[in-house]
DNA sequence: TTGTCTAAGACAAACATTTGACAAAAAAAC
DNA sequence: GTTTTTTTGTCAAATGTTTGTCTTAGACAA
């Protein structure tokens, strides 16, 4: 949490940051208003546009309904949770006619269902509010404050007896289908980037949404499972002609055994690919990779600079 | 909660939209309407066709009707009901019939493209591939003539040294996902099957191909990935009100392990929840289970025939 | 000055509509 | 088994609508 965060006095934005932050033209944005009163900004005395944050949001979801395949005539008397309910059926794309479209309000909204799909080993419900949740919210909040605590909560509940290993088990397979599924909707263009875990890893959430993450700043994240040999994974980056590795070192493992494989990686790999580590622990094994061209990080906003930088 | 009356006032989508989610493309909607009323939409102003939410249900009712070989003249008169039943019916038989169109050419021209996005490392071309085979062939014969020769060729070519560890792990997680999206789309009515591998059986695939028969066959099968302890079995079947129990057992192991585990379950395991064993060891491990309601399938047919009598 | 904003209007590309035609596949007739 | 007929998905042409982008001319801020 930034000391200085933005959502107070200075909440009204320029139509430039709406443009960015929406993925709109000034221009569309300003011919919206224009024909469709699709939102109403405040005015600055000489009657430059100032966006509130509620227009950027809704903005952001007629950005995404337009791209789905409807007419923004037909979108512009809708309110906000009609727009956000339209988004989840129209990105179900397994699931005509499924019951739970939630309402938009608080994260809690989100989560919630997720979590009473875990506890009731619903597969299609757990399924469905990941859907439900990553096409209301933007990404980066999706990921910290719905797919995350719900990891939290699984782990926590695991621990407690609440959950079963069936719970955590059917939960990890439909996260790990929607994550992918997110990966192969972005772009076939950007430089390629090899996302694995090494031998003694298991734990692929982790790894997979790095994957995403890295797609969303631009690369063609290719996810290659977890438990990779460190030869396996060299061969594999020059066979697919990756510009970079992602490791993910999500439980503290064997350091031994680690080391080895790092100290072999480093063998195999061409000095021109880099390498991220990511993960909780990634500082923790900093010194495995002197000499090597790699970066930590550790949280996922690290990860999502970090790659946006290289 | 379910509440189905969500017909907010805006569910009326266009063309475009109800293309995307019933996978007919505009041209053939238009033409069914045309020629045989199937649909009557809402019409815009100027003439833009307007589908409710009970109109994309139907169409998509009849684009799984078409594709499991029906002719579209002969459903137009059907209602939703009737049309759902014949759906039932149609997924259930689909097996004993259709081997006869074995024209070798034909299949290679599924397999080759999946054998090349393997060798090439190319996750969205292994993932395009099943997809594209998957809705042109019938389904068994997808399993039998293009998913199975794929996953013998990874295991050969992995032991040449043709393909590495990364290769197989590629296509191993393309082919799990795809098989999970496919589980997704089945009807969500049926009696519910538990899907899962014992302990010490890390194989999965062979566990999901079983999941999707079964759900090919009218069951709403709730696949909970490998390595499930027997006690936990037991739970989540209970816990999720299962009629029964589907294992595959894919590689030879321990068999002393699996044998304690066997026991545990048959004690843990209310007498009403039957198990069904699968898999290319199957009935090897038959006098493990004596004593229970279980049963033994070791090809793809075998299984669907069971579970067609259950 | 220079860059970004505004409003209004113009325009071309994208999208939908209907009608009609055509070829491949399936069914029926031979 | 062959030939004819029907069915059905796809495509094209002509027409109209919708929508993103561009242009202009003027205003403001750095």
């Amino acid at each position: 949490m930034s000391a200085s965060s933005t959502q107070n006095s200075s909440a009204y934005h320029p139509i430039q940051v709406v443009s960015q932050r929406t993925g709109l033209s000034k221009d569309v944005i300003r011919a919206w208003e224009k024909r469709y009163s699709i939102v109403e900004p405040k005015r600055h005395a000489t009657g430059r546009r100032l966006y509130s944050e509620s227009d950027i949001q809704r903005l952001s979801l007629l950005q995404k309904a337009t791209r789905s395949g409807r007419r923004i005539s037909d979108l512009s008397a809708l309110t906000d949770t009609e727009l956000s309910e339209l988004l989840a059926s129209d990105n179900a794309q397994f699931f005509p006619d499924k019951p739970e479209n939630s309402r938009v309000s608080d994260y809690g909204e989100f989560l919630q269902p997720l979590i009473t799909g875990i506890k009731q080993l619903d597969d299609d419900g757990i399924y469905q509010s990941l859907v439900n949740a990553s096409t209301a919210l933007p990404q980066i909040i999706f990921f910290e404050q719905v797919l995350y605590p719900a990891l939290l909560f699984i782990g926590e509940s695991w621990k407690n007896g609440q959950l079963r290993i069936g719970h955590e088990h059917l939960a990890s397979i439909q996260i790990k289908r929607f994550l992918l599924n997110l990966l192969e909707r972005e772009l076939p263009v950007g430089p390629r980037l090899l996302v694995t875990t090494p031998v003694g890893q298991r734990h692929e959430l982790g790894a997979l949404m790095a994957a995403v993450i890295a797609a969303m700043e631009g690369w063609r994240s290719r996810y290659m499972g977890p438990d990779m040999p460190a030869t396996e994974i060299a061969a594999a980056a020059i066979a697919s002609e990756s510009k970079g590795i992602l490791l993910s070192l999500a439980s503290r493992a064997d350091g031994k055994l680690l080391k080895q494989e790092i100290s072999t990686l480093a063998d195999a790999l061409p000095d021109d690919i880099f390498v991220v580590i990511g993960g909780n622990n990634a500082e923790r094994y900093a010194d495995f990779f002197s000499g090597m061209n790699a970066y930590f990080c550790s949280d996922l906003r690290s990860l999502s600079a970090t790659l946006e930088g290289l």
